[in-house]
DNA sequence: AGCTACGGTGGGAGCGCTCCCATGCGTGAT
DNA sequence: ATCACGCATGGGAGCGCTCCCACCGTAGCT
């Protein structure tokens, strides 16, 4: 029956392919995806009938046939606001695109704010709708990773949940940025150090006050525990961070805050109290954004090499894709990844 | 053949819903695509026997077989720095997000950085691989929105390319939103106002000196092109453009630039000849950035409401896409969108 | 009663691909 | 020269769905 299709207006079918190159469907396909079991000869006659006739392959029909859809979902939890700040989303969204840009994946985004939109999701997995998730800013009691195991479904996480995390992941050094950061203060001169934490059920957040306290017991500095309090990540958080730290502790010397955001609430209570940066009081934040950047002073700030994480998420995902494939033989990844911060000093510390 | 399929342990398939309910694929397929041409007591059988099983249509399968992809991609052109920042990029996803909630269409996310990327970009339109494309940030000399009118391929653009733009858009109103900064300034007394303007290459900026010169004209003011300077969007840009302003105009008592990250670099060498803001000079910038809110004094700003319109985008491709699916009849939206702007007052102006 | 009309229905064909089995041929061992 | 083996190849079957045509039964008409 298929024997007189004619060339049809549209795009080219696989058929038309292996007529042009003289060859059965069953070996242009080979040819197509890089199947060793064919001939020089063949393989270049296909590949002038497919360069001839422009043809691109049928991405529905393919994955009906191989029951795969070559296809990644990012998936996005809305409500997390923090998130969507710079840098993360847009930096990580970066990396993982450059890390796709060769694969023929493709990357689906996915945002899901409501419960109902959590429903649909589940469902969507369920269905096997994407080969592969990548899962951002997950909280500790998201039930989504727990799902993905059940499911079996390759995914990779950004940011472990705690220190024995199941998941492959991609973090960053949280514990060592935040120590550095400290370090470089008390290279500084500086003695009394305070830290505005982040909500300390995050668990970058808890890295990020051990490495405070490990580098001011390094130095056998006082680490006591009215020098740290909890700015939730926020603006607002970090103003009363700092006004409690300051009625407790008129005498600190330094900062060290959590998050950006939280340090630019700190810093508008210490001008309100007429302290100066870095004169009186010396402050670093975390995440080197665009506040960082802007404020005044400028901000001394961890960066975290988002676009990096990213595309190593992706290339961990790709790899954990490709090994679950029958016959491919790769070795699998290490599946957690901690990447390495950088302290960009500017002028307020 | 195919009548003793065993229920097999993975997706249950339309075949056997149907044979659930007692029906034949053919209804069942209408039931769960929402045809009016079946009974009620059919579409009750059906549904429950959807519900029973859990079914998901397999979106490869319905793609074949219905030549469409029930996808759409938004193609963000990565060299355009510009546009990942605060707060453009991950606004407009949400925006477009919140709009295909509800639908089961899904978002591609596709970066096109090199002219390889472009290339493959467009194999990929070609081949008909989405059923919509919604293009963001696009210059005037691009060749993608011509390619894709090419292939008759639904489209819809954000900020017109000229004011004759033959692609539905999504804009916001510069000119407006212009001219509403430059009269705030007036009332406040101002009656020297410069204009800091982005590349005037994109028509957006154009439209915000357009605004600028109208408020100027209405109030009887000096529209002196010394008073206008470009800053190409950047800080570097606008730090030269206030230098040169004040070197040729130092009696100028406001400035409004076309771009937060403009006014910052204009607020740098204010300070640092000792001009005081708002005392000496105000300033207005816009996009109301982080930048903005965070800047020394806060800067005010022209709001665009991003968010919308990545939904005012999402919404008219889908109807734009619906309405050449067979059988459709909705009419079509009118295909330029232009949203309002808003003045977020701050301490600066 | 006999005819048409039409809403509701079942299922064949086919979308374009991958998978796999059968076929044919060349090669080396005997 | 003969046999067995293996590699390159062709093409059938089938993935799960939509489209469409044929069919059935009932209602309304003459």
């Amino acid at each position: 029956m298929t024997a007189a299709r004619v060339r049809s207006g549209g795009r080219p079918t696989l058929e038309e392919v292996a007529a042009r190159a003289g060859v059965g469907r069953g070996t242009a396909s080979r040819v197509i995806n890089g199947s060793p079991r064919v001939s020089d000869r063949t393989r270049e006659a296909v590949q002038a009938a497919v360069d001839e006739l422009g043809y691109v392959p049928n991405r529905a029909a393919r994955a009906l046939a191989a029951n795969r859809t070559d296809a990644i979902a990012l998936v996005v939890p809305e409500p997390e606001t923090r998130f969507f700040a710079e840098p993360y989303f847009s930096d990580i969204v970066r990396g993982v695109g450059s890390a796709m840009a060769d694969t023929d994946m493709q990357l689906l985004l996915t945002l899901v704010g409501s419960d109902r939109e959590r429903a649909r999701l589940a469902q969507y997995l369920a269905a096997h709708r994407v080969d592969g998730v990548l899962l951002v800013s997950v909280h500790a009691d998201d039930p989504l990773p727990d799902l993905l195991e059940q499911l079996d479904i390759p995914a990779v996480i950004s940011g472990r949940r705690s220190d024995h995390e199941t998941l492959p992941s991609v973090d960053s050094d949280n514990l060592e940025g935040a120590r550095g950061a400290v370090a470089h203060l008390i290279s500084r001169g500086r003695r009394t150090i305070a830290h505005i934490t982040g909500r300390l059920d995050v668990y970058g957040a808890q890295c990020r006050v051990e490495g405070y306290r490990k580098a001011l017991a390094t130095a056998g500095l006082d680490s006591d525990e009215q020098l740290m309090v909890s700015g939730d990540f926020t603006e607002e958080g970090g103003r009363r961070a700092m006004a409690r730290l300051l009625d407790h502790r008129p005498d600190l010397d330094a900062v060290f805050a959590g998050s950006d955001v939280m340090a630019a609430g700190a810093r508008q209570v210490l001008r309100e109290r007429g302290l100066t940066i870095p004169g009186d009081v010396a402050l670093i934040g975390y995440d080197d954004s665009a506040i960082a950047r802007h404020m005044d002073p400028p901000l001394t700030s961890v960066r975290q090499p988002i676009e990096e994480m990213g595309r190593a998420m992706a290339r961990l995902l790709l790899s954990e894709i490709a090994a679950r494939r029958p016959g491919e033989v790769r070795p699998l990844q290490r599946p957690q990844i901690v990447l390495p911060t950088e302290l960009v000093t500017r002028f307020s510390s």
